[in-house]
DNA sequence: AATCGAGCCAACCGCGGTTCC
DNA sequence: TGGAACCGCGGTTGGCTCGAT
């Protein structure tokens, strides 16, 4: 059976509502109450469908309705409802008094879906995940970034952002434990061991890596910032080759370029940089220390994408 | 100052369930 | 009883805003 528009969508107004259309709306419905959408816009003298009308009362004009942020009271009793009724938004919009469902869904996905995930926490379960490491992330972002069909479901729910933001934390996690237990790493394949990565991963990793450090001052700027363009498909071919990637004298990595392409642009002030050698982190006696000394928050990269490295 | 890109959210779309005749 | 109309839901889209470059 094939249903018939509800409204002839070629002469009905759509998009954003004006004050006007408010007011006529709003005065009509305290008037009569709402309901009787179809009819609804003609009997108001509005050129609009019903459903625009219905969706435009229930998700704004309502007097009931609370505006402005979530509290963190109404954020827990939504991480709460959601993982008893799952997207039943509706549902979990009765529970909690002025809000919208259609406000509601838009705060998970925005806010709090992203948050379970940068907590470890799968948001279609609910449950920790134990298997976030890097090899596994860095295979699901190949999987995104080909468009492969993802079945399982907190793949499915993941965003190449996602999994950028999740892989950053392991590696700055990784490294801080390295470097509090007093490693010293030389070279892309001592990280690399450490991440248990296979072969044809160093590269991404590498270059993540260099993402992730080459602000901060804590290895030689002018040893990651080279200006090379080397494409994927190359740097993958290069991996199979004998691989040579020498240390500097202080300490600090020194990329092969051909393995590792900068992803970020050099700037003559990049370049002037102090340097300060891994080793100087390396006595550092525990993680806390290690990390106040690394400045985490200026290792955070909102515009890092896997597609940057992918591509 | 202009441009670009990401985040946000109001609004739309399509579908399924319910009601009405 | 079955088809048409209606309503509500969840997923998706697109435009606006704002910060970064």
């Amino acid at each position: 059976m094939v249903r018939a528009p509800c409204c002839d969508e070629a002469t009905v107004k759509k998009g954003p509502w004006t004050t006007e259309e408010d007011e006529i709306l709003k005065e009509y419905i305290e008037k009569h109450g709402p309901g009787n959408w179809r009819n609804l816009p003609k009997k108001a003298g509005l050129n609009r469908c019903g459903k625009s009308c219905r969706l435009r009362w229930t998700n704004y004009l309502r007097p009931d309705i609370k505006r402005g942020k979530f509290t963190d009271d109404e954020e827990s009793l939504i991480i709460h409802l959601h993982s008893l009724h799952g997207n039943k938004w509706s549902m979990i919009a009765t529970k909690l008094a002025g809000r919208t469902d259609n406000e509601i869904k838009n705060y998970w996905n925005t806010h709090i879906r992203k948050k379970l995930l940068m907590m470890g926490i799968d948001p279609v379960t609910h449950h920790k995940r134990t298997d976030l490491n890097l090899p596994n992330l860095i295979t699901v972002a190949n999987g995104l970034n080909l468009g492969n069909n993802i079945t399982n479901p907190f793949e499915s729910a993941l965003r190449l952002q996602d999994v950028a933001n999740l892989a950053r934390m392991q590696l700055n996690n990784v490294l801080l434990q390295a470097i509090s237990q007093g490693a010293l790493l030389t070279n892309v394949d001592s990280l690399s061991s450490i991440l248990d990565v296979n072969a044809l991963q160093t590269g991404l990793v590498s270059s993540l890596f260099q993402r992730n450090f080459s602000n901060s001052n804590i290895f030689s700027s002018n040893t990651l910032n080279q200006g090379f363009d080397v494409s994927y498909e190359d740097q993958i071919c290069s991996l199979g080759s004998d691989r040579n990637i020498p240390c500097s004298t202080d300490g600090s990595l020194v990329f092969n370029t051909s393995e590792a392409p900068p992803l970020v642009a050099t700037s003559p002030e990049d370049m002037a940089q102090p340097t300060v050698s891994l080793s100087t982190y390396s006595n550092l006696s525990n993680l806390s220390e290690a990390s106040e000394q690394l400045n985490l928050s200026n290792l955070v990269d909102e515009n890092f994408g896997w597609k940057d490295i992918l591509e």
